[in-house]
RNA sequence: GCGGCAGUAGCUCAGCUGGACAGAGCAGCGGACUUCUAAUCCGCAGGUCGGGGGUUCGAGUCCUCCCUGCCGCGCCA
């Protein structure tokens, strides 16, 4: 609702400096100086040359409106706003009847942002890492939606080159071991356990696999396993309520041509050589520390090369923004990638890279040690079965990308209070228990016109000042691309209604006192339902 | 060595274009269930915002230097 506000700032300003040119900054103060306030004077009086406070008084004289209860100017030049009550009933009728609704923005304008995430190679499970970039890039996706921002979503799929040979041998390489023969592992190959089982059922599929010359055999393999391994990523990220609009194949890209096409076209444009046998794209042109090769030795392209196609690709499709989600580890990519989309005459801009960081996975505060050797991972899977896909989305969430992430399982598993998800779930719940308790003893309740006036509670303007945020919320997730934001609102929007639910009953004797806080309650409960859904997280009735 | 991120209460972390006495949860201590779910609530206690300089009317937030931790610097992806 700041935007609101915000506009009437802006008449109040135009009003009394009809020539300034300033951007109107709103915020919500300490409750004890009122319900908003903008520091616009102090940007004023850097142009204006005039004291902060002589420049509020004037703007605030011209500040009016039916909802505003009082406007004062207080320290070195805030202007602070009180608002009436009756903009306060305006919001919990706004959500009443809006439902889920509520929140829709229009920022976006219909601008077409494409989201890119997950995209893990299929060689193996999803890991606990993947998860924390699927929760940001799902519920992101989700939320730009609502700010009205035309959200496709993409997995891009690394079905081709070495990695998928290396799972094609190491899928053979354990038929072998289970026909008893000797055989030496590959030293790069995947040694987890689900190779050994991809290997076992490899075997009864292709029962003459091992007969078959071994780079025939390979190549069906790396083929066959690396579907049956999608097929499994995309079963989870389901269980973990994150889908796809589309994917997209980097094997297709090297079969329609598009990575030697690319190349030619850097070539054309100057920006690529040749040194020790290989192509080199001259990424420091752009700002890279050192040049790249897209063409090995050995005639191969790079991953780096389907990449750059891929990302042209993705320009040529028109969106306004592209958002890769990638783990942090991959942060020295991003000024090639850039490097070649200005090459190419793109504008690098239209490309946000969202580096996730690291989850440090603990079991009782203690770090839990993998042996990379082995093979050894925590599954997503593993972790939905454990702590469920509620409590691990909802604590995804609750560090920006920026953290590192201290994901103890043992606490996760607890399901008690240390765990913020059941907390604002269960404030959810409480209200749909409301409903049924007055049910059960025939109580009415209606949300038919309700006599907002009688909420006259402290505790009751709280809540409603904290419903009004919600679509700031939303705002200011979409613009910095960070939902985190959003678990935390939920969290004290919640933390207001258990203590508010502690303190005052919502059955009363009083018809019209009942339906009032009723009518409040269910507002705070469609808030959270739209709020969970965001962070894909469920909103139970019963708990 | 170069680069990225982090360094805020005992622990895990928030902190909205720089704003008005620095916030939450957990842990600790003390209270509240014949009344809409105690997975809850109320209260107390707890911090020279890693350190030094600087810019500003104003710095946890911006600049600079230093310290510590994690990560990256392949003709791997």
């Amino acid at each position: 609702m700041k935007s609101e506000v915000a506009f009437l700032l802006k008449k109040a300003l135009v009003a009394t400096y009809p020539d300034a040119k300033v951007q109107i900054h709103v915020e919500y103060p300490d409750k004890r100086y009122g319900d908003y306030a903008t520091n616009v004077a102090f940007w004023l009086s850097k142009v204006l040359k005039k004291p902060p406070r002589e420049i509020a008084t004037k703007i605030a004289v011209n500040l009016k409106h039916p909802f505003i209860e009082k406007v004062e100017v207080a320290g070195p030049g805030f202007i602070n706003i009180t608002m009436n009550e009756h903009w306060w009933h305006s919001i919990v009728k706004k959500i009443l009847t809006l439902k889920e609704g509520y929140g829709q923005l229009s920022i976006g304008n219909g601008k077409r942002i494409q989201i890119e995430y997950v995209s893990a190679n299929p060689t193996g499970p999803l890991h606990v890492g993947h998860g924390r970039g699927a929760a940001v890039g799902d519920s992101l996706a989700r939320i730009l939606k609502k700010a009205g921002y035309e959200v496709e979503r993409e997995y891009y799929i690394n079905d081709a080159g070495r990695q998928i040979r290396m799972l094609g041998e190491s899928i053979w390489a354990r038929c072998m071991e289970l026909q008893g023969k000797e055989v030496e592992f590959p030293e790069d190959g995947y040694r987890g356990n689900y190779v050994v089982d991809l290997a076992k059922e490899a075997l009864r599929e292709f029962p003459d696999i091992l007969e078959r010359p071994k780079d025939e055999a390979v190549e069906v393999l790396a083929q066959w396993g690396k579907d049956k391994l999608l097929k499994q990523i995309v079963d989870d990220l389901r269980s973990f309520n994150v889908s796809f609009d589309s994917f997209f194949s980097e094997k297709s890209l090297h079969e329609s041509g598009e990575v030697s096409r690319i190349i030619e076209e850097l070539k054309a444009k100057g920006y690529i050589y040749e040194k020790d046998g290989a192509l080199w794209f001259k990424s420091t042109a752009f700002g890279d520390e050192k040049d790249r090769v897209v063409v090995r030795a050995t005639g191969e392209p790079t991953y780096f090369a389907a990449d750059i196609a891929y990302h042209k690709n993705k320009m040529e499709r028109g969106y306004d923004t592209c958002i890769d989600v990638w783990g942090a580890d991959h942060h020295g990519y991003i000024p090639r990638v850039k490097a070649s989309m200005a090459a190419l005459g793109y504008n690098p801009e239209r490309l946000k890279v969202l580096l996730i960081q690291m989850v440090n996975l603990l079991k009782n505060g203690e770090p839990v040690v993998l042996s990379k050797r082995a093979g050894e991972i925590i599954t997503l899977r593993w972790l939905i079965n454990e702590v469920g896909t509620d409590a691990a989305r909802f604590i995804f969430l609750t560090r920006k990308c920026d953290s590192h992430l201290d994901f103890d399982i043992e606490i996760a598993k607890r399901q008690t209070e240390e765990n913020p998800v059941f907390y604002v779930q269960y404030a959810h719940a409480r209200v749909c228990s409301i409903k049924r308790t007055a049910q059960e003893r025939n109580i009415t309740l209606s949300l038919n016109e309700p006599d907002l006036s009688l909420l006259k509670e402290e505790e009751e303007k709280e809540l409603m000042r904290k419903l009004a945020q919600f679509p700031d919320v939303i705002e200011n997730c979409a613009k910095t691309f960070e939902p985190h934001r959003l678990t935390y609102y939920l969290t004290e929007l919640a933390s207001l209604f258990h203590g508010y639910y502690n303190r005052f009953r919502v059955l009363t004797e009083d018809e019209a006192l009942r339906n009032a806080r009723f009518a409040l309650c269910e507002a705070v409960r469609l808030v959270i339902k739209e709020g969970l859904n965001l962070l894909g997280v469920s909103a139970p009735e019963v708990m």
